[in-house]
DNA sequence: TTGAAAGTGTCATAAAGTGGTAAAAAGTGG
DNA sequence: CCACTTTTTACCACTTTATGACACTTTCAA
């Protein structure tokens, strides 16, 4: 399934997490997610926040890393800590129920920040992202190699 | 599709952002606009302001930024910076609404400054531009090396 | 100076997001 | 396997935000 260069997670969302832990999620996300497939969320642990994948992009990342090797060190490490947290979450009236440890893991309290990376989007507490938001900023004008060498 | 040389953001224009954070377009903005592809703007932060883009000239710098590895690190502060700040303002009765957290960010209170950069444009708080105006005044005599090695 | 176009502000309606309660489902311990 | 506790879900009401319609004001050009 080919999407256009339109159905991508763009933009930021401010948002509350109630005491149940459940996250609204933005009327554009879910148009996207629409586009993208169905209507379920993965949703996995990185560095300070939590990343979420449409179901079908995520079977991409899942397929790739069913073939890695058993013993293979970098392999475990990436499935222990990036695969191994993957949940799906269902849309349940334009909200899903974040996880209590992907909650714990992210420190999220209850202002959070939905971020779009185009294919995925990242979900953060709202003080974390303001660091890392200005941190971003920050290394901006360093990465400009890197970016060059990225294609950029 | 290949723009003519006068199809192009030009000069400046003062507004007003109205409460509910609504920013009227100029008419020739408008105009140009419609020529670069559709009456769509996406809108993201940059330095201490926002950047406007014609959704089409957009969709380029999208491209390449949807296929960078997903855990690269020069990638991700890219896309956490510039790229997930971009969503896409459609324009209804010549009018954007711009989200609040891109508002903030570019400090942008009542009166506000649209600088026209050709292929997209600035929008300014007015003081902030102001300021912005005579530093770069001030530098501009120092920076013939860098112009001259870019060219011009 | 007058008319048309552009820009601004206000109000009404619609849509999106939030919070609470109650029922259902899942998990836990005897 | 049953009873109890906790978590999840559905439903609904409320609040906030976005949109559309329209009128008023300003600007620019004839």
């Amino acid at each position: 399934m080919e999407n256009s260069l339109n159905d991508f997670f763009e933009g930021r969302s401010r948002h509350t997490l109630d005491e149940k832990g459940r996250l609204a999620i933005p009327a554009r996300f879910r148009e996207i997610l629409k586009k993208r497939g169905d209507s379920s969320l993965v949703v996995t642990n990185l560095n300070n926040c939590l990343v979420a994948f449409a179901r079908d992009d995520w079977k991409e990342i899942k397929e790739k890393a069913v073939n890695l090797p058993l013993f293979d060190s970098a392999a475990n490490i990436y499935i222990r800590y990036f695969i191994s947290g993957a949940i799906e979450c269902s849309l349940k009236q334009g909200r899903i129920l974040v996880p209590p440890d992907l909650r714990e893991l992210a420190g999220l309290k209850k202002e959070v920040v939905l971020v779009g990376h185009l294919t995925r989007f990242e979900i953060w507490d709202k003080a974390k992202w303001e660091e890392e938001f200005e941190r971003a900023k920050k290394s901006f004008p360093d990465i400009s190699q890197s970016l060059s060498d990225l294609g950029i």
